[in-house]
DNA sequence: ACGCGTGCCTGTTGGC
DNA sequence: TGCCAACAGGCACGCG
């Protein structure tokens, strides 16, 4: 389940494979998986991709048509600028790989994009998706940067100092867990790093924000970062299958001290974790070492 | 306006 | 051993 560190992870090892390629042909094969733009789809066509880029969860292609100077009027917060945009929320099961040019379509292949290079056929791009929570759109500039989900998306952990993450957790009525997995507070961060981050601050996940002290959100702001920052740097959290874009699994699963360990020992204090659902999301926590507020 | 509950989807898991 | 309910979870949506 690709989160920020997933995505950024999947961005670096996709971008080497496709940039300053040009698409040739575009294969739906799941219409529902192109949630919106497919209009634009013949417009992708002859279409050089210029970068790979992430937002929040959102992993974005930037293209540029062919022979454009590359003036691009309408920018996109946030993101380079570009004349068409490939958008992709992976949700839960979407993987992005590139293959030979001639690979046929797997049983969960949902779209296929066929890029070539100085005018050779070079790969095929596939957008995997097995339970189809995924999507991808294609979109002009000005659809994207008007684009709902997009504007009301927070900032960026990892961008972002420590009081304005505070602020940002800070407010309102929900719970802290609620408040880390509201992608309007802050963008790309999900339920591992949500329980993670959590333990690392000592802070347990069903106490409302209201409680919580300023010490303690700037703690958590802290851990958050921490555990984003290192879990970027071990490539994301491999759990079942997930893979980056070149094939590879991340390490940050083997420093899980909470997520997925329902029923095990505490790796500070040894207490059975226990496992809760809040936000309606499975959740486990130490009651022995996440009290502080 | 905000917070919360539900549905979407399919492969895997675990209980009986 | 086999069946099947429960589960995984990000986000749109509707309700209060």
């Amino acid at each position: 389940m690709p989160e920020l560190p997933e995505v950024e992870t999947i961005a670096r090892t996709l971008a080497p494979q496709v940039v300053g390629r040009t698409i040739t042909s575009t294969h739906i094969l799941r219409p529902a998986s192109l949630a919106a733009g497919t209009a634009l789809v013949p417009a992708l066509a002859g279409g050089r991709i210029q970068h790979v880029a992430r937002r929040g969860k959102l992993l974005t292609l930037g293209l540029a048509p062919a022979g454009s100077a590359g003036a691009f009027p309408v920018p996109v917060p946030g993101l380079p600028p570009a004349a068409l945009y490939l958008v992709f929320h992976l949700k839960m099961t979407g993987s992005l790989f590139v293959h030979s040019p001639d690979a046929a379509p797997g049983k969960h292949t949902r779209l296929m994009f066929d890029l070539c290079r100085n005018g050779v056929a070079e790969s095929r791009l596939f957008f995997n998706d097995i339970r189809t929570f995924g999507y991808c759109r294609v979109m002009a500039p000005e659809d994207f940067a008007a684009w709902k989900f997009f504007t009301s998306l927070g900032s960026e952990p990892l961008s972002t100092d420590n009081q304005n993450i505070a602020k940002a957790l800070g407010h309102g009525k929900m719970r802290i867990k609620a408040a880390l997995l509201d992608q309007r507070r802050l963008a790309g961060v999900g339920n591992i790093y949500a329980d993670e981050s959590l333990f690392r601050a000592k802070i347990a996940p069903q106490t409302k924000t209201a409680d919580l002290s300023r010490t303690a959100l700037l703690r958590l702001a802290a851990s958050l970062k921490a555990v984003l920052q290192q879990a970027v740097r071990e490539c994301g959290s491999s759990i079942r299958d997930y893979r980056d874009a070149a094939g590879n699994a991340g390490a940050f699963q083997n420093s899980f001290m909470v997520y997925g360990r329902k029923g095990e020992k505490c790796k500070i204090c040894e207490s059975p974790l226990q496992c809760s659902n809040v936000a309606g999301r499975t959740t486990i926590h130490c009651p022995r070492c996440q009290k502080q507020s």
